[in-house]
DNA sequence: ATGTCTTTGTGAACGCGTGCACAAAGATAG
DNA sequence: CTATCTTTGTGCACGCGTTCACAAAGACAT
């Protein structure tokens, strides 16, 4: 299997590149800031500053959308609001399911940063039984059963899991199958999908692990300074240092 | 079958870069489900296909930790669950703080996920006095009055915030004070640290966002050719693999 | 109009990450 | 011990993203 790969040339000679994307939502949100401040211009440094990158890199994100900017003022917030909004595709109203109402599902429904942003909760969704009917952030749940018509008849593209892990790969497909072609996946899963279905992920798990390894770091590099070069964690912890095996506590799918 | 031989992590530990850190723990998780069934060996295709990654990129990865593999065998699950559990600081336990116990807080508290690799919630911390007292997933929350001494006490480095945005500056600033040196932010604000502070960020309105641009892309591209009327698949991919996800983990550093 | 001053837009260099392709290592069979 | 087969470990090339540095563009004052 595996057939041919070509599927990267493309025509992106148009494209954004994807870096860029993943920031202009960070702009958007301090240039609506600036908005109810009423400031009518601001300059790259300033807005740099205030979504935490580097100006330059800000004004070639900028470049890629067009030339907004005047030099010697900089860029016209309210303009700039709107550019990004629709280059994001925001300026269109993107109904969005939730699979899974359970802790984590009902946390996003109750959330009012959907809203803002043009993202409008179309339905909730659970399997189970006993959800159907109830009411989470003044939304009926309705029952997994119905996933195919509601996805249809709201015209749902983008659909958030936050199912167990071990049904996500299972209620992806019934998502991409019923029309989904974008994922927001909370479930730590490796999802498989079709060409032309998105998918990105969201991992506390992986989050705190990267942290935990610098954090070790950190820690052992202080240690260096001070005591030996071993860096085996003395501070604040019983020995867990173990044969390769035998120990392996409570692991379960991170 | 004890594998062990001239394996030396060394020098070589203190360089390995961040893209390979960040998929550590996508390793670490398949490899614990391998060895919860009792594979004793695995491939690097093998075990690739099970994290979403290129084989390749997989060996480079593992690499940078040693050389912990056998030509013409593979690597060994359990050894190499420990290498990196290791590597990544998880056979030690890391005691986190999470402040601000709302819809998202009282998730997280409840999600098991925490516990499973060495994260234990030391304590819940809120600033509202209604909260203080109250049980959330078995644990007592307090008040953010004692938030310096909860973290002292504990000897917490690890703080995740999800409070409301408006006082996430604040609330950092406070950890930091108190001696957390690893943040995991939600709340949608851009946190200023000092040196030496790790700040990963969780945004969900960025995904979506992201995710919304690609759906607009695709709408448009089938709308630009002919009306086809939705992208059939023959191929299923590892959605890790590249597409527009590219990697950019819904996190960047500070 | 001319000059000065501010800030944009971008060419170019650089570094990091990715993936190919293959030699070497080691297992296994004869 | 030798041959063959499997799979690792990595050299290398390539492309993307970041950053510097600066010419050019425009505002504003005179
Ligand atoms: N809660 C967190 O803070 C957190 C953090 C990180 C990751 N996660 C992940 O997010 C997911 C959800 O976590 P949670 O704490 O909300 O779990 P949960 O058990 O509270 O909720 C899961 C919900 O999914 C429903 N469900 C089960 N199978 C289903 C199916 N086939 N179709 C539709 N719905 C189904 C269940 O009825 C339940 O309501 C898990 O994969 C978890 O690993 C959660
Ligand atoms: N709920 C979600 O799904 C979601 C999604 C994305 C982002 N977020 C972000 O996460 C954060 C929390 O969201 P939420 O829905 O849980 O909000 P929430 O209002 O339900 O909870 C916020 C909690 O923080 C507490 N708090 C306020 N000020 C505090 C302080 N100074 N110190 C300690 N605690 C304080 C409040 O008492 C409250 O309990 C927000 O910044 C939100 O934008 C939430």
């Amino acid at each position: 299997m595996a057939t041919g790969r070509t599927h990267r040339p493309a025509t992106r000679s148009r494209g954004i590149p994807e870096a860029t994307v993943a920031r202009l939502p960070l702009y958007l949100r301090a240039l609506t800031a600036l908005s109810e401040r009423s400031v009518p211009t601001v300059s790259s440094e300033e807005l740099a500053a205030a979504a935490g990158v580097n100006s330059a890199k800000l004004r070639k994100d900028f470049s890629y959308l067009g030339s907004y900017g005047t030099r010697g003022v900089g860029y016209d917030v309210e303009y700039l609001v709107y550019q990004i909004s629709r280059e994001l595709g925001l300026t269109q109203d993107w109904p969005v399911v939730i699979v899974g109402i359970g802790n984590l599902g009902a946390a996003l429904a109750n959330y009012g940063g959907f809203a803002s942003r043009g993202f409008r909760v179309a339905a909730l969704i659970d399997a189970d039984p006993e959800m159907a009917g109830k009411q989470v952030a003044g939304i009926t749940v309705q029952h997994s059963d119905d996933m195919e018509r509601i996805i249809s008849e709201n015209g749902v593209s983008i659909g958030v899991i936050t199912t167990p892990p071990g049904v996500a790969q299972q209620v992806c497909e019934r998502l991409v199958a019923a029309g989904v072609t974008s994922i927001l996946n909370f479930a730590p899963t490796v999802l498989s999908v079709p060409d032309g279905v998105d998918v990105r992920k969201v991992d506390l798990s992986i989050e705190l692990q990267i942290l935990a390894f610098h954090e070790q770091r950190k820690a052992g590099e202080e240690a260096a300074l001070t005591d030996g070069p071993r860096p085996v964690a003395a501070t604040r912890k019983q020995s867990a240092d173990k044969g390769p095996d035998g120990d392996v506590p409570a692991v379960m799918p991170a």
